[in-house]
RNA sequence: GCCCGGGUGGCGGAAUUGGUAGACGCGCCAGAUUUAGGAUCUGGUAUCCGUGAGGAUGUGGGGGUUCGAUUCCCCCCCCGGGCACCA
């Protein structure tokens, strides 16, 4: 036998194919096709300078499988891969070496997209895309143009971080422990301007359109909890000294007989007017004292709350009662109306609260087992209504909204909606993001604009966006989107402000502009004033875009990477729609998919998309750990490189076994050894497909083969399509370890085998199919279909079980009857030995499975 | 604290309209082949008792429903994830 034949040469073959690929743009996605579409999608990676991580494949592999699968079926099939190019790091090196951040991605995405083409993915690359693009951000700042016409972009002062050493604006994630990653410097909460995106508005219709989706629960109730809707009221309190009124909002207006006492935020506009003279030196100190407070201080929830008495008082609307009201910053600014009407008995908070005060607790639910009624407060659960006038004895739930009428037919309270969710951060003080495209102006030229008919005149919103400048209000005009892309300008230094302003703003050239009223046009002051009225003076907004700008509409992009005119062409959407399949880490479960959904939803709502939610069905792959068993990381040293694992076993084995390890949406250490195991399993395939001396013209004769191989193809396509690779793959183990041990089998049965393994290994699929005769590519074959007649044998074993214990089995013919059966079970010697002395009191007879004899005594 | 997800051999994991627990892979043991190693192949491998045939136990722990439970119900323990004063 030729030795050589049966060598696995993965090097050799891998590069073969993957060049015939991109020879033959075997991947290339149809835009005009008859055939049915099927969008495979991967979240796109930051290509950071670490370069591919052993996690980022495991999701590319189970998207590639479900590509190549599908293509297989019939589909026309698009699976893009792209760059979240904007970010952090490039920035910080560039700060660090003075290399622009553009030539630092580049070199990284440069090795990011050869170590993915290494991997041989059905990836269609004339659609690849980058966010840093001025060609594609152009349209990521049309979008946001779109948001401000319609009001949904404003400008506010904001707390961000801040850290007075490196003179910088941290994000969330630079902030570890109340320290400054780099450096470990303390930070501080500072306002800042920052631009605001109105996402709040979208929260009724973020929540309604989860119900429609394919997505993990636990995905759509971590938004769910995100949104945070609640139903209840707001109430109005009148203030005794003033007659103005104090609005509180309450999930739980049945305790209305309940308040004993009010609280304010700290922030809260009417605190300076509610403060007594006696008082004011007590709430001015705690008001600062509260300000200082990181907000891990004032979240944690071990800490003793804390207050003081304001010296004020209100009425209660519902029973005319003074209630006192205190400030204490267990009450947020930022929910509600920043103020709350406290009910001890029946909320833990206000319990502690009024318990370390001293303020009366004044139960007004019953607690509806009797006995339990005392020590049991606060309690929050349902019951009857007592020391409540005329509601008392109603049961409190249904109760609520009869009050919530009564407060609203006596002007003192409505029903009211509130939601957790926060308007978007959508500005970052940094160089290497999207330049957000508005200018700011004078409120007389503002006044010019709006009234100049021009390209500028309808995309300014109804209401003025504003900040405050040197004392000066600057109104906000957009630049039009004939002017876009609004590129980044070149910088000589990367470093912060040091005023808590992005570098940007350090480039005068670049920040003074004339500006036109007119066309929306902006040049340099370095340059002469052009001639004409409409001329301005204006300053750009330093500010730029998050990361998450860029990746909230890419999927859109894929469709369309190159169109110049419109983000998307609408036939070409109409044909694509979104992604079937999406899939991506589950850490990505509130922010970036909530954001994505926002912006696609107000797309849609503009009439630029036909549908309302980007993924309809969405996967998160699991964790892939250290072979310890620890999260991979450069300083435990358990990080497992793709290159080297593909230079020591081939893409083919490391596909293989990345969806061999487990559950796809389990988190599951890696294993050399593992490795090693799927290896093996592909030099036997190889191997068998190369001994032409077993192969066998026509169709399968061996029944026990043919039984095996069809089974193999049912259990291989049903777990494919329920993302059961794992399964998938042992089936076609057993399917080889069996071909191994039959003398002879039809060559037939070899190529199904490798239409079943092509979506897995398809460098290893593609040359055995060559070897044995057949025109590549093997993914434009048609799935191979299971005979399920093949599957039924004719003799079917029928175990016997005594009292649910094994006991034997025998062969019965398929269409055996009960009777026979049973009898058969009660003749089986080892069987009567368990039967012995004892009474059969039931027989179960399962068909086909089993018998099981009841017995007793 | 609240809300999820999970706990099956030495290891990764299979198996659920309730019906032979441990497929497949790894590791390990024995054997074949080989000058040797590697590679490959064959057989074995949950635990305990037993020379053996065989028996008992066994899917985190306890209880329940059932002829029969990894699967359904109740209580508890452990691990992982998310949220965290949202009135």
């Amino acid at each position: 036998m030729a030795e050589d034949e049966e060598i696995y040469d993965f090097s050799t073959i891998e590069k073969k194919w993957q060049e015939f690929w991109e020879r033959e743009n075997t991947f290339r996605a149809e835009d005009q096709s008859s055939k049915p579409k099927y969008y495979a999608l991967d979240m796109f990676p930051y290509p950071s300078g670490a370069g591919l991580h052993i996690g980022h494949p495991e999701g590319y592999v189970a998207s590639d499988i479900l590509a190549r699968y599908k293509k297989a079926c019939g589909f026309n099939v698009l699976h893009p891969m792209g760059w979240d190019a904007f970010g952090l790091p490039a920035e910080q090196y560039a700060i660090k070496t003075g290399t622009h951040p553009s030539v630092t991605t580049q070199a990284n995405v440069d090795n990011f997209r050869r170590q993915i083409k290494s991997i041989g993915f059905a990836i269609d690359w004339e659609r690849e895309i980058n966010t840093t693009d001025p060609g594609y951000y152009q349209w990521t700042q049309w979008i946001f143009l779109k948001l401000f016409q319609r009001g949904l972009a404003y400008v506010d002062e904001k707390p961000v971080w801040w850290c007075p050493n490196l003179r910088a604006v941290l994000a969330n994630e630079e902030v570890v422990d109340g320290k400054s990653e780099v450096g470990n410097h303390p930070v501080e909460r500072r306002n800042l301007r920052q631009v605001v995106l109105r996402i709040t508005a979208y929260a009724e219709k973020l929540l309604a359109g989860l119900d429609d989706l394919d997505w993990p629960d636990s995905t759509k109730r971590q938004q769910k909890a995100w949104i945070g809707r609640s139903e209840g009221a707001e109430v109005h309190f009148e203030i005794e000294a003033s007659g103005e009124k104090l609005t509180v909002y309450t999930t739980r207006p049945d305790t209305l007989f309940g308040v004993t006492y009010m609280v304010v935020a700290p922030e809260h506009p009417l605190l300076s007017q509610l403060v007594i003279s006696e008082k004011k030196q007590e709430v001015d100190d705690y008001v600062l004292a509260s300000a200082k407070k990181s907000d891990l201080d004032r979240t944690d929830l071990a800490k003793e709350k804390s207050g003081v008495f304001t010296g004020s008082y209100c009425i209660n609307p519902v029973n005319g009662e003074k209630v006192p009201i205190w400030v204490a910053d267990y009450v947020l600014i930022s929910y509600g109306t920043g103020a709350i009407m406290a009910v001890p008995a029946h909320d833990e908070r206000d319990h502690e609260f009024a318990e370390n005060f001293g303020i009366e607790i004044r139960q007004v639910i019953a607690h509806p087992d009797e006995d339990k009624e005392k020590g049991t407060l606060p309690y929050s659960g349902p019951g009857v209504m007592v020391n409540s006038g005329k509601y008392n004895g109603l049961e409190a739930n249904i109760c609520k909204s009869k009050i919530i009428a009564d407060l609203e037919a006596n002007g003192v309270g409505k029903g009211a909606v509130n939601y957790k969710l926060r308007d978007w951060i959508f500005s970052r003080q940094r160089y290497w993001g999207e330049p957000i495209p508005l200018v700011w102006v004078s409120a007389e030229n503002y006044q010019k604009a709006k009234v100049i008919d021009g390209s500028l005149k309808d995309l300014i919103p109804e209401n003025a966006v504003t900040t405050v400048q040197n004392g000066q209000i600057l109104y906000a005009l957009p630049i039009p989107s004939s002017e876009l892309p609004l590129k980044l300008p070149e910088v000589e230094n990367y470093q912060p402000s040091g005023t808590g302003e992005s570098p940007l703003a350090t480039i005068s050239e670049w920040l003074e502009v004339w500006f036109d009223l007119e066309t929306g046009k902006a040049l340099s002051q370095t340059e002469p004033k052009p001639n004409g009225e409409n001329w301005v003076t204006a300053s750009r907004e330093t500010n730029t875009m998050p990361q998450w700008a860029g990746s909230c509409w890419y999927h859109l992009r894929y469709i369309d990477p190159k169109n110049s005119e419109h983000l998307v062409a609408k036939d070409k959407e109409a044909y694509w729609q979104g992604p079937d399949f999406y899939i991506g880490g589950a850490e990505h479960a509130v922010l970036h998919l909530l954001y994505a959904r926002f912006w696609h939803r107000f797309l849609y709502d503009e009439g630029v998309l036909a549908n309302p939610e980007p993924y309809k069905k969405l996967f998160h792959q699991g964790l892939i750990l250290g072979e310890d068993g620890n999260k991979m990381s450069k300083s435990v040293g358990n990080v497992v490189n793709p290159d080297l694992v593909i230079d020591a076993y081939g893409a083919d084995s490391l596909r293989l076994f990345e969806m061999f390890l487990g559950p796809l949406e389990a988190v599951k250490p890696w294993s050399e050894k593992g490795i090693e195991g799927v290896h093996r399993f592909l030099r036997k395939v190889n191997r068998e497909c190369r001994r032409s001396n077993k192969h066998l013209n026509g169709e399968e004769t061996n029944k026990e083969t043919l039984k095996v191989l069809h089974e193999t193809i049912l259990k291989v396509t049903d777990a494919i399509e329920d993302l059961r690779f794992n399964v998938a793959i042992s089936q076609m183990m057993i399917l080889i370890n069996h071909l191994q041990k039959v003398e002879s089998y039809s060559i037939d049965t070899a190529k199904i085998l490798l239409q079943l393994l092509a979506p897995f290994a398809p460098h290893l699929a593609e040359e055995l199919w060559q070897s044995l005769g057949e025109k590549p590519s093997i993914v434009n074959q048609p799935w191979p279909k299971a005979r399920i007649e093949l599957l039924v044998a004719e003799e079917i074993t029928i175990v016997f079980q005594v009292n649910g214990k094994l006991r034997g089995q025998g062969q019965f013919p398929k269409e055996i009857d009960k009777d026979t059966v049973i009898s058969a079970a009660k003749a089986d010697t080892k069987v009567q030995s368990f039967l012995e002395g004892k009474e059969i009191v039931k027989e179960i007879y399962v068909p086909g499975k089993l018998v099981n004899l009841a017995v007793k005594g």
